[in-house]
DNA sequence: TTGAAAGCGATACCAC
DNA sequence: GTGGTATCGCTTTCAA
């Protein structure tokens, strides 16, 4: 309704300059118990508020942080803007969203820019690091989520990461199948150059290797639903030749793969087909899945992503890459050591 | 790294005075094509960019809407970030998030003023709707998604609202199952307070009436996946007195339900029971699940809700309420008017 | 159409 | 500790 009121008007109310205003609503500034009493009266009366936009047009500091996205139907990352977004709502910082699908990095660089975004989260496999390099020749500090800066030398020197241990998770995942009896093991891939995929499939075949296994097959899912369906019923396509494992490289994907399984192949799981998937979607996404998979801790990574973030706006720091540890959790759709030997063409009544 | 160049710098460069780099960054202002030319090419030369914050600061807008959301696990909610972040982008504004649990709604309404938010977006069951007063108090245009404004004649005069024909989808429900052939049908509560569960429920029950047919049992879940688990357990705790179907108030909580009938119950969905949700939560949340369920569009409701909050942004609008139609979308989670009689007590192998 | 000058609402540096 | 004043980068009169 009304024009806010303004630090002037709050001044003259409460019989002071209008630097003490200020102070009193800087956090460090030395004002007398006094000024600070009749000014906070004032303030409140008149229902003063800071404007933020003249704050960040002097202190050249938005207090708001970018967070760029490609699309969510991966469970995984609303969460990340929940906790990312409450946690720097606690420390008097923003989110802003940014929907890209990859591609138009331009306009987004122009508004980040624009909005004196004081520091960027890019978090999908789908972006592509032109926006990131943009940043950092900007000087706006970047963080990349769940993904590694590219090889260039640049990059390596400007952009911070956090990523989970995705090559020790691949191990696991290996280690895991074979213990468990398994011995025709696929693998069903994400974005194959997305570093998340990389990883998870490094750790994994070398894991296989070393073990003297061979991955008994192998598809390409873009890390969509869709992808994965359509990949599975490549893999699973002769019924004499079913894997009877698979790690798929997000739990994203494994949800569609179970789906496959079950419903459109008749095949049980974990009884005839164990899977195991990577990230750890919420419980309403894998509820009736009961997935095995590889846990990467979104708070972890959050904290380590605001870390990273305050420590990047400091003068002169250098960038990091944080790695987060991860963890097998065992659902049960990978079947028990005890259980009867593979039976993967079978389908049940 | 330099510090970003001021319209000052690019004046001086193309040999013209800072106003004339003013009126060539704003749309509808006259500048000679000669001028504008010369201002194009020393913007780019430096890569200059308004300042968002000095063009706030005058012209009082910050082309940020804030979306307002408690939690983000029922899977419809990342949608509606999704599709309003990615429209309102295209038109030159930015979503910034605010994830609230409904109780310090007063640091949020600080925050809202501080950042002179255009408009904002309250999506989420779980809010109470003093922030909305707020924000109306202070003129700051308020729509409210997926709720109706509560029934103070001072809501229903400042706030406006976009949310799907809840009622008649109840009542499409109702009669679906009913059509089917069930007879002891339960209703499973979210929210009670809340706008959507009322009307989605006055809808079912007054269908029921209609037909003569009485609700067999209710339960409350709270929109939450755990309670409606918990609620599932306690509707079919006695084996000999089950329901044959249930109305679940959303997709989400509709999930978890199907989650404790088939994994814990050992009943089938849809032979034993029929389960119907509200929503349409995206494929890949129900994949395994093929729930029937009534269908509100999130484009259209994203749609209205912009289109509104323009309006609203005009000097004196008044508020309104728009509801878009829903339907029903039967996927395989009610059986087939042709099935046998229900059995819900009956176990299957 | 154009440029000069007056703010927008804060912070920061300065004497006092 | 306090008040005055320059300043942040832009939009917006207002004459020219």
């Amino acid at each position: 309704m009304r024009a806010s009121p303004t630090a002037q008007d709050v001044a003259k109310l409460a019989n002071v300059s209008q630097s003490a205003v200020s102070r009193t609503f800087t956090p460090g500034a030395s004002v007398s118990e006094d000024t600070r009493n009749r000014v906070t009266i004032a303030a409140k009366s008149l229902g003063y508020r800071p404007n933020a936009m003249a704050r960040s047009l002097i202190t050249r500091r938005s207090r708001i942080i970018a967070l760029v996205m490609s699309y969510l139907e991966n469970q995984f990352y609303p969460l990340v803007i929940e906790k990312l977004s409450q946690k720097l709502q606690k420390q008097g910082y923003h989110v802003l969203m940014f929907i890209s699908d990859g591609n138009e990095t331009d306009g987004v660089l122009d508004e980040i820019l624009q909005y004196q975004i004081d520091g960027v989260v890019m978090a999908s496999a789908m972006l592509s690091q032109t926006l990131a390099h943009q940043c950092a020749d900007s000087g706006v500090p970047v963080v990349l989520f769940n993904r590694v800066p590219d090889t260039s030398a640049y990059a390596r020197h400007t952009t911070s990461s956090v990523t989970s241990d995705n090559r020790r998770g691949g191990r696991l995942v290996a280690e895991l199948l074979l213990a468990r009896g398994h011995r025709r093991i696929a693998f069903l891939a994400g974005l194959e150059q997305s570093s998340t995929n990389v990883e998870r499939e490094r750790g994994f075949t070398e894991a296989m290797a070393q073990a003297d296994a061979a991955v008994y097959r192998r598809a390409v899912g873009h890390y969509s639903f869709e992808g994965a369906k359509q990949a599975t019923r490549e893999m699973f396509g002769e019924p004499g030749l079913r894997p009877d494992a698979v790690f798929v490289a997000n739990d994203h994907m494994a949800i569609a793969v179970m789906d496959v399984l079950r419903g459109e192949l008749g095949l049980r799981v974990p009884e005839d087909v164990g899977v195991v998937g990577f990230d750890d979607v919420p419980q309403a996404a894998w509820g009736a899945y009961r997935l095995t998979t590889v846990v990467q801790s979104v708070e972890q990574m959050v904290a380590a992503t605001v870390e990273l973030l305050h420590e990047q706006m400091q003068p002169d720091a250098l960038p990091r890459n944080v790695v987060i540890g991860c963890h097998l959790v065992e659902r049960d759709s990978v079947r028990a050591a005890t259980a009867q030997p593979p039976s993967p063409t079978r389908k049940h009544p």
